[in-house]
DNA sequence: AATGAATGAGGGTTCATTCAT
DNA sequence: CATGAATGAACCCTCATTCAT
């Protein structure tokens, strides 16, 4: 409401394009976070972005379109930052993934927002294909490079372990801690959840990573 | 006349009250699986049970009722496997964790129906309180019995591990294979599921669990 | 207004599926008449009706459908009448050419609402390919009869004319009079435009028939 | 850079009011015609014309206002015709009839895209009071001047005919092949309409006009 | 003078719910 | 019990109109 108030006093009444466009798929990714994507009707979105309902089909056509953007935009900025932070780790194995798995827990990343968008289009990828190609589980890029870099980790290591189980079962879990994350913020931290997925780094690689001390067991 | 109707398909018009919940909850989940969540309406489980429209609020009052216990009906069903499994598996902690889990992958819980449920109702959870304590996360007593297992191996093999962590991490893990097995068949299949999840355990407590030879990567 | 509280006071409420077609047509037909057929919405149909908005999609699927249905129930209603007279009409090619005419001012053909929905639908026809085949002109049965009742009696009375031309001629002098009677009962009344037509038969045809005698000219 | 975008087009951004009207008005025809009355919006005109949807409210204030002026320029320039061919059109009222006639099937005047706006308003007629004064029928004068040729010819003639009454159907007729001009070129060209009229006027008046051939029937 | 972003009333349609049969 | 015709609120979308640029 005060968000409301804000928009209204401080913003001009046309924008450029670009910006309008935006403004209403961060509209959408709040409207399905609060409301869920059944009751994300346009009626929420555009209350949600402070303007009239009829500004949605003037940029987006439908609303069918807007949702597959808002998914793109979700998509793609998750893609963006895990090839930055790849990009940034250095040249270890061991570094790399790290960077890569901490991505999945950067505040921006996996703040409950865009989690829940994360979900919603999951749960509907069934009854339609065109969410799946869009982000059927993160994308082949991703599970590829993780592959590479659990091979490269386990052959440094000799570790007695088949690498693309250890992949498919790291990018699980980490799927699995968003959905902790969703549910309840108690629950699972973006701290807790860091830690839970480099104990098990810890306990498969042990020559890479080192061991993590919870909170909670800590004497 | 009625009665003449009611022959030809041989099927009684009436039935025992039970029955006919379960037999529209079973619609339900179908619907849910086929269209999503947000698609199934009053008349797509009215039309996949072959039944009519009104039958629906004389047996569940409203659709929200429906929706509920339709939850409730893979979440009680769920609890009751692992209960079960657990009871049967022996008195080493290794087998009761091994069932706990192989109890995530037995074909009537992952079946895709059943998945595509469990993620339309947590999808959603944020918007509605009430799908919460039906099913945030699992549920408590699972996540205590995995815990207990967990903390009973580590200390059984001196790991340097923390239980809750690793606890948190497998039941994570699990859930984010349910994803990929509902996503798409082809990415993980149940057989493939279960190997990804001992070959972790065979990783974190290499002295309860043998390794896993995947077939991709076996020569 | 009386008709509505009548409707209200006197129906039942649920109506065999064929009446309440009929019944949906007829205000369809009246709602064109007094509101032009872009001003006929859903809303004005279901007002005339005294029913719900929500029963036209329950009938008919789509208001197009319904538009549909409508100029097909005008259409055939036409077509019914004028075969019938021309079967009644006896053996006299004479005979039977007046009896074809007087169909189109009867009271029931030519009275303002239905020609009101032959004018709708015929300015939109450029538009709409779906409706030409429906009413293209009138139908060809009908100018093909009016052809050969033509030729039969231009054979007959050595008329130096071609009975094409008088064919076509007649027909679209019975459309333009339609249009009179359309635009105002004052301008053209039933009477007046059949001694319209039967003048110019007298004069085309005088050996078949009668000359007549207008009362605006009359002494 | 606005300059630019104007040169670049070869055409000034900017037209004398009187221009951009009729532009606008020529448009709406084309609009009506393709799209029919109830499609036409002020999106398709603007979109024929070439220009911004804001130009229409601008020049004419509202979409209703450019209905009505786009009728009144049909109305208008049929008028403007029919004066200027009776003048030029000799002492002679059988001549005198013959040009009015053959004003409505020129080309310019029956053009299927005028034809279109004809029918398209008189279909509206009965919901739209403020149409039937610009064209009920076609006009007083009109009329009148078409029931004083015939009386002419009667009279000279000592045809047994009521004049008022065949000037009735000779104008009906004529709109009545419009009708079927409008609905499809090959049913009926200009030449054959004319013919058909003329035919008539041969019948019914046979010391005044000749015969006609039509090619169907020509040996 | 001209544009096009923005609005919001009203259109067609869907659908959970009611109720007479 | 079971049906399905009927309802009406709420959905998405269209479009005439306004207004800052």
């Amino acid at each position: 409401m005060t968000m409301q108030l804000a928009d209204r006093a401080g913003k001009k009444r046309t924008l450029p394009k670009e910006k309008r466009r935006t403004q209403l798929i961060e509209a959408t990714i709040r409207s399905i976070a609060k409301n869920g994507l059944s009751d994300t009707t346009i009626a929420t979105v555009a209350r949600e972005a402070g303007l009239s309902q009829g500004i949605i089909n003037l940029h987006f056509t439908s609303k069918e379109r807007l949702l597959l953007e808002t998914l793109t935009f979700v998509v793609d900025e998750y893609k963006l930052h895990w090839e930055k932070a790849l990009k940034r780790a250095g040249d270890e194995s061991r570094d790399q993934l790290a960077a890569l798995i901490e991505v999945d827990f950067l505040p921006s990343i996996c703040e409950r927002n865009k989690l829940a968008v994360w979900f919603a289009f999951w749960s509907e990828t069934k009854s339609r294909p065109t969410y799946r190609q869009l982000c059927s589980g993160r994308d082949r890029d991703y599970d590829q490079t993780m592959h590479e870099l659990c091979a490269k980790i386990v052959s440094e290591g000799q570790y007695p372990l088949d690498a693309a189980l250890v992949a498919d079962g790291l990018s699980a879990m980490a799927i699995g801690l968003w959905l902790d994350m969703l549910l309840g913020p108690r629950r699972m931290s973006r701290q807790q959840a860091l830690k839970t997925v480099f104990s098990h780094l810890a306990g498969l690689f042990p020559d890479h990573f080192e061991p993590v001390q919870s909170e909670r067991s800590a004497v």
